[in-house]
DNA sequence: CGCCTTTGACCTGCGC
DNA sequence: GCGCAGGTCAAAGGCG
């Protein structure tokens, strides 16, 4: 008779075998979290490194400002800078104040948010902060793709079409778009270029529908429509100044509902980001957290004059559209980027129209004069600064994880233009450093190999092997492809024969900060405008001949 | 022939 | 309600 194990026996060796699996797992998440934890401690290490690095760096930016205001820098400055930071909707102030001043912004995106709770935010950069509309929070923008990237932007800005005196009914293939925009408000984007050609190639293609004599200008006013896609709702207005002939004023209105050609990009995307600053300033009237004072930011680096006001809760003079013309009716809130020079012909409209201005803009007007334009037509500041602000706006959609390496980018960006240019321009008069603290920091910063050695290592500390070599190496190759010219962009600019736009400068160079490991970035950090190749004839805006503004 | 500009007429909003 | 001004439409003509 055999003797089978019993069912007893079985049932005891199968539970045997069981703890023994039990074990083995047991072991092995054991060992897993051993793991996690050691990694946990290495990030640890990793974020003390950082705050480190940044705090070291911070404390030598504030020696240097500290030197500087005690020997440049009048009250006057001081309390620009003061009302500045304390509006806290734009922060020019590399990493002095940033972390603080976010803190006074209750509603902020995620990443801002969560740089707080880490007590940290390397916003070495241009630092626009939004306070955004509760009820057009920030859409989470997974896939952003070089098309949609400039359109969630400017949806964001409220942008809509067509204005509310225009039947819906005349734009056929915009009405869904209109319809899901908000119609009441709608964000303009003015650029002033010194010019003397009929328009401004923005590497759009557009198409002339309407002309009409304005009033207090001489100088009739252009409509045109983009041409690009059919149902485009995107209109633009030029018109010369009344003031000065040779300043060329194009108000950009509506959003692309297609894509972009590359040469039409870096205008998009600055428009489009100057109409997201402005449209996400003007929304907190009345409702966000900030003082009902005056909310002017003001700030300079290195010529980059960059001006944010509303004057729709403000009684200290502040800065309108230098064109009465075009401004007299403000019923959409106007952000211009004045691209013009410093001279009398931009700041005494702005100061005419700021003291007496003989309207009452509904909406506030924002004004960004990049001022050192023609001392120096094409500086790598403003490039680079224009690109900082849309890698800001960019910013916005991001969230923490890529906030701290963007952010750390700009700045870099910035300063190594600046460099570039404090060697290719060692003419103190063209430079407008004693003007303002940021550019007066700056100067020291860069005159200091210390802080310069310093900065790179945090910067390269914090951003790694992928974002910071990333912007590194894009620079450098920005750099070569310039071919070392700085202003490679004037050899094709008028009085050539054929060259008949005019493009802003800060469109030539726009790619040295871009990363193409930085999916959507691109698009607000814009490819080359290659206005000087890309001009081909007629077919970016067939008036250019005719359309004499 | 297609696409463009020109230009007068028309529509709409706003201020008085 | 009226007039003004801004903005758009659409027919006519030009250009390649």
């Amino acid at each position: 008779m055999e003797s089978r194990p019993s069912p007893e026996s079985e049932s005891r060796s199968s539970s045997s075998a069981k703890k023994d699996q039990l074990d083995d797992q047991l072991g092995s998440t054991k060992a897993e979290m051993d793991e996690v934890m050691e990694e946990n401690q290495r990030l640890k290490m990793y974020l003390d490194g950082i705050l480190k690095d940044y705090r070291t760096l911070q404390m030598q930016y504030r020696d240097v400002m500290q030197q500087e205001a005690t020997t440049k820098l009048s009250p006057h400055h001081h309390d620009l800078m003061e009302a500045a930071a304390d509006d806290g909707l734009i922060d020019l102030s590399l990493a002095m104040s940033s972390i603080d001043k976010k803190r006074k912004t209750p509603k902020m995106n995620d990443d801002i948010e969560i740089l707080d709770d880490n007590k940290q935010g390397l916003s070495l950069g241009l630092d626009c902060k939004f306070d955004l509309p509760e009820k057009s929070p920030i859409k989470p923008s997974p896939t952003l793709t070089p098309e949609n990237s400039i359109e969630e932007v400017k949806e964001e800005a409220g942008e809509t079409w067509p204005p509310k005196g225009v039947k819906n009914a005349r734009d056929a293939g915009g009405e869904d778009e209109i319809s899901q925009q908000n119609p009441t408000k709608r964000a303009r984007v003015s650029v002033r270029v010194r010019c003397d050609t009929p328009t401004m190639n923005d590497g759009c293609q557009w198409r002339k529908y309407g002309q009409k004599i304005s009033k207090g200008n001489p100088c009739p006013r252009a409509y045109y429509r983009c041409t690009v896609a059919p149902s485009c709702p995107v209109r633009k207005q030029v018109q010369r100044c009344a003031e000065d002939m040779t300043i060329l004023i194009t108000t950009y209105e509506g959003t692309h509902n297609h894509p972009l050609p590359m040469s039409a990009t870096a205008m998009a995307s600055t428009t489009s980001a100057a109409a997201s600053m402005l449209m996400s300033g003007s929304s907190t009237s009345g409702t966000g957290p900030s003082t009902p004072s005056t909310t002017t930011t003001a700030s300079n680096l290195h010529g980059l004059n960059f001006y944010l006001s509303d004057n729709s809760r403000t009684t200290k003079p502040t800065f309108y559209l230098p064109n009465p013309s075009i401004s007299s009716s403000p019923s959409y809130p106007t952000i211009t980027l004045d691209l013009t020079s410093s001279s009398s012909s931009s700041s005494s409209h702005l100061n005419r129209l700021g003291s007496g201005g003989g309207f009452a803009p509904r909406y506030s007007t924002t004004n960004l004069n990049f001022s050192s334009l023609e001392s120096n037509p094409l500086p790598n500041s403003y490039n680079n600064a224009m690109l900082t602000y849309g890698q800001q706006s960019f910013n916005r959609n991001q969230n923490a994880a890529n906030s701290l390496s963007f952010g750390s980018q700009p700045y870099e960006t910035l300063y190594q233009s600046y460099l570039q240019k404090s060697i290719s321009n060692p003419n103190p008069n063209q430079q407008h450093l004693g003007a303002d603290t940021i550019a007066a920091a700056t100067k020291a910063i860069t005159s200091d190999p210390s802080f310069q050695t310093v900065l790179a290592a945090a910067l390269t500390s914090i951003i790694g092997g992928s974002g910071g070599t990333a912007a590194a190496n894009n620079h450098n190759a920005a750099e070569k492809s310039s071919g070392g010219d700085a202003f490679p962009i004037l050899s094709s600019f008028p009085p050539t024969s054929n060259a008949t736009k005019c493009a802003p400068s800060f469109m030539n160079k726009s790619s040295s900060s871009s990363s193409s490991q930085q999916p959507g970035l691109s698009t607000l950090l814009s490819p080359p405008f290659p206005f000087s190749s890309s001009n081909k004839s007629k077919s970016n805006s067939p008036a250019d001949n005719r359309d004499h503004v």
